[in-house]
DNA sequence: CCAACCTTGACACAACCGTGGTAAGGTTGA
DNA sequence: TCAACCTTACCACGGTTGTGTCAAGGTTGG
């Protein structure tokens, strides 16, 4: 079969089977699969799998989040958009007065809806 | 007082109070407090609301999406950690034995380990 | 002062995550 | 052939997320 089945690969890697099938489902690793259908794993699914293991383990990260980060790297509109949101923008203009500011953040928001007027680029999945 | 109580920030925004307690306790955004302890939104807050509404609606993101996303710009050693495993390296070298790939494979899983003597640039946000 | 509003804390609940099992049936390889 | 292993599909269960509601008590502002 040139490769290791579930249980073998789950023995080496720290992985239980049932959880490399659940990796398998979240999107991260896919191994190829044998005539009959059974999962075959190559020393790249291994590496990547102990690798999955320690980066998860670090830095106390669960699948969806590695989903999500390849989400910021394959959507770019995802990305500039969630970055845009963190590094907020602050400032609004000082001489706005206090007594007009819900109007003109509500004006604000009214501009930024209606006038979407450049397409951004999308990258079809 | 200067500024929104909860229940009207919801209003204006679309969250419930409910949730900008929880949006709060997510890390996501603090209105400052009066003296009394109430919470006072200001205009920047009620954008950010709105926004970030936006962002995970159009998105289909989490509150803890946005968590991850704050990490990995404020963490670079966790960014690039989880670069390096997205951007997986493939290829191994073609001329190494199919009997060998497992000692091949783990001896270079111990190399990354034992050896992380380049500090890869960093590229700053 | 006092009605209206806010605070924290708790209970509740559906939906999902991470994990383990088990059952019924197909694949492998000696 | 046949034991050993794999597959998918389920049940289960504690933990987290997102959300609402309610209670007991403090704050605001007219």
């Amino acid at each position: 079969m040139d490769g290791l089945t579930i249980n073998e690969a789950a023995e080496t890697t720290g992985w239980s089977a049932r959880m490399l099938r659940y990796v398998e489902k979240a999107g991260l690793i896919e191994p190829r699969r044998s005539d009959g259908g059974y999962r075959i794993y190559g020393p790249e699914e291994l590496q990547r799998l102990r690798t999955l293991r320690e980066l998860l383990g670090e830095h106390e990260l669960g699948l969806n989040d590695i989903g999500f980060a390849k989400r910021l790297r394959d959507e770019p509109g995802l990305r500039v958009a969630v970055e845009e949101w963190i590094e907020a923008e602050p400032a609004r203009p000082e001489h706005v007065a206090t007594s007009d500011w819900l109007a003109w953040e509500q004006e604000k928001h009214q501009r930024l809806l209606d006038e979407p007027p450049e397409p951004k680029q999308e990258i079809a999945a």
